[in-house]
DNA sequence: TGACCCTCCCCTTAGGGGAGGGTC
DNA sequence: TGACCCTCCCCTTAGGGGAGGGTC
C-alpha cells in the first residue's frame, strides 16, 4: 500500500478490500458503475476513496446474484427502498421461476430416460365455423404463460360481466412462426353465442369451419411437445396436407376459474 | 407439410414437432449435435426424419437445464446409463451449489442494506518464524473452497498418521493476485513441532516472522470481505505499508475435522 | 405464388487472457 | 527495481435479428 497517497487507495488494494477484481473494477469505471475517485491525468491510474468500499461491495453481492449490470445501476441509483427492492424482488422471482421448470424438466428427463413415455393416440375431427371472442399479442416463448393467464382472466370476466354463455373450450392459435422463431402473433379465443359489447383488448371474430388431427396433453406443461410430436408423426404418416395455425384448446379439469389446471387438445389443421 | 417428401420432415415441422427454433436447430447442425438426415446438395434445405425428433426433445430438455452443448453432446454419446448420468447429477450438483450461495448472497444484502454490520476491529501481531507443513496450489475463486477441504484434509491425517503436534492454527497464504486477478499460487499449512518422512504434495517450509494487521471474522463466507475491507481500512489510516501475501488462519470452532466449522482471521502483513 | 428455407453478418453479457509498454 | 497499473485487442455461449436471395 503506498503510504504517499494518504486517504486514496489503489486499483489492486481496493480489489483486495472488496474481493472485486482489477479486471472487474475497470470494467465497472468503463460502464459507469463505480467511478474511481481521482483518475491520474497523465498515467491513467485509478484511486478509490475508502468510503467507496461499501458500494463496491454492495455491487458485488448484486453481481453474485446475477443480477444484469444495468439493474445494478438501477438498484444503487433507487432514491427509496421501495424502488430498490421492487428490482431485486423481480429479480428473484425470476429466478425461483427458473428453479421450479429445473425441476419439471428434470421429472421429464428421467421419465424420458427411462422410456417411461406414454403413446399419444391421435385422433381426427371437423369443426365448424364458429364464433368467438378473441384476444391478439405478439407473444414470445418467454412471456407466453404470463399472456396467456392474462387473456382468458380478460375474456373471462366479459363473458360473466355480459352474462354470455359459451359454446366451446377455451382455444387459442399458434402460428407456425411461434415454434419456429419462437414468438409470434397469437390469439388467444372463447367460442360464444352472441356478441357483447367490446372494449379493451377484446374482439369478436369468426373461427372458419376446419378438419384437425388432435393429440390430447395432460400433465406438465415441459411435456407438450410430446402432443405435437405425436400429431405431427401421424399428419405425415397419413401424409396429409397441414395448413394454418395449430390450435390448443384447453378443457378445465377443476374450477373454469383454475386456469392452470387444464387438459390441452393439441389440434392440428389438415386438408386432404 | 409436404406431403410430396414422404418419411422426411422440413425443418419447419421438425421444429413444430420439438419446440426447438429453426435457429436453434440450424446451430446444432452447425455444431454436430444434431444432424439432418438429409440436406439437399442444390438448395441446402434440411430434411430430417420422425425418429429424430426423440433425440432432439431430449436436447431441449438438456438444453432448458443450461446443460453446456459440450456436455449436450456427452450426455448423448454416453454408452451406458452412468456415464451419462454422471454428467447430468454433476451439472445439477452445480446448481444446487449456487443455489445455496445465493440464498447466503441475499441474507448478506439484506443485513447490509439494513445497516446491520457489525463494525470489525483490527489488531496488531508479531508472529515469530515458524515451522509448517504445507501445501500448495494454483486455485481460482471458483474452486478454492474445494482445494481447501482436500489440502487441510490430507494435512490432518499426515499429522495424525505420524503422531505429530501442531504448533497453531491453520493458516493458508492468499498472494495479492488472488484477489486482484481472481486466482493465485496458494499455500495451505499448519504449524508443527517436527517434520515426518513427506509424501504426496506436503512439504515443510519455514514461515518467516511478521507483523500483521489482523480482523476476525466469524460468520458466513460471503462477508469475508468485511474483514478485508476492515483491515485495509486500518493499514491505510495508520500509513503502513503492507508487503507479502495476505495470511488467513483458522480457528476451529467445534471439532478440529469439522474444517468448515472455523473462525477467520485476516491478517494482512504490515511493516513500519 | 406465398410461405418456407438458405447463407452470411452483426449483436448480446461480463468480464478473462494476454501483449506491449509505462509507473511507483 | 520489481511489483503494479495502463490501454488495446481478441475470445467465450448459444443462438436471435435481420438482409438479400433462392425454393416448394
Amino acid at each position: 500500500m503506498a503510504a504517499s497517497t494518504p486517504e486514496l487507495l489503489t486499483i489492486g488494494d481496493f480489489s483486495k478490500m472488496t474481493f472485486l477484481t482489477v479486471k472487474a473494477l475497470r470494467h465497472y469505471h468503463d460502464v459507469g458503475l463505480l467511478e474511481p475517485a481521482r483518475t491520474d491525468p497523465s498515467s491513467g491510474y485509478r484511486y478509490y476513496r475508502v468510503e467507496q468500499v461499501a458500494r463496491a461491495r454492495l455491487i458485488r453481492r448484486l453481481r453474485d446474484l446475477d443480477l444484469p449490470v444495468d439493474d445494478v445501476r438501477s438498484v444503487l441509483a433507487a432514491p427509496d427502498e421501495v424502488t430498490r427492492n421492487a428490482v431485486m424482488i423481480e429479480h428473484l422471482d425470476r429466478m425461483s421461476r427458473q428453479l421450479e421448470q429445473v425441476q419439471d424438466t428434470v421429472d421429464s428427463l428421467r421419465r424420458m430416460l427411462a422410456g417411461d413415455e406414454a403413446e399419444v393416440p391421435v385422433t381426427h375431427r371437423d369443426e365448424a365455423a364458429t364464433m368467438v371472442l378473441a384476444i391478439r399479442g405478439h407473444v414470445g416463448a418467454d412471456t407466453v404463460l404470463a399472456w396467456w393467464v392474462e387473456a382468458f382472466t380478460e375474456l373471462h370476466r366479459l363473458l360473466r360481466s355480459a352474462g354470455i354463455g359459451r359454446t366451446g373450450a377455451d382455444g387459442a392459435e399458434f402460428p407456425a412462426e411461434f415454434f419456429t422463431e419462437g414468438a409470434a402473433d397469437l390469439v388467444a379465443f372463447v367460442p360464444v353465442d352472441r356478441v357483447p359489447a367490446l372494449a379493451g383488448r377484446v374482439e369478436a371474430l369468426t373461427r372458419p369451419a376446419a378438419t384437425y388431427a388432435v393429440a390430447t396433453h395432460d400433465g406438465p406443461m415441459v411435456d407438450l411437445d410430446g402432443a405435437y410430436s405425436a400429431v405431427g408423426r401421424t399428419v405425415l404418416e397419413q401424409a396429409l396436407t397441414s395448413d394454418g395455425p395449430v390450435v390448443e384448446r384447453f378443457l378445465p379439469v377443476g374450477h373454469e376459474d383454475d386456469l392452470l389446471a387444464h387438459t390441452t387438445e393439441v389440434c392440428w389443421p389438415v386438408s386432404g
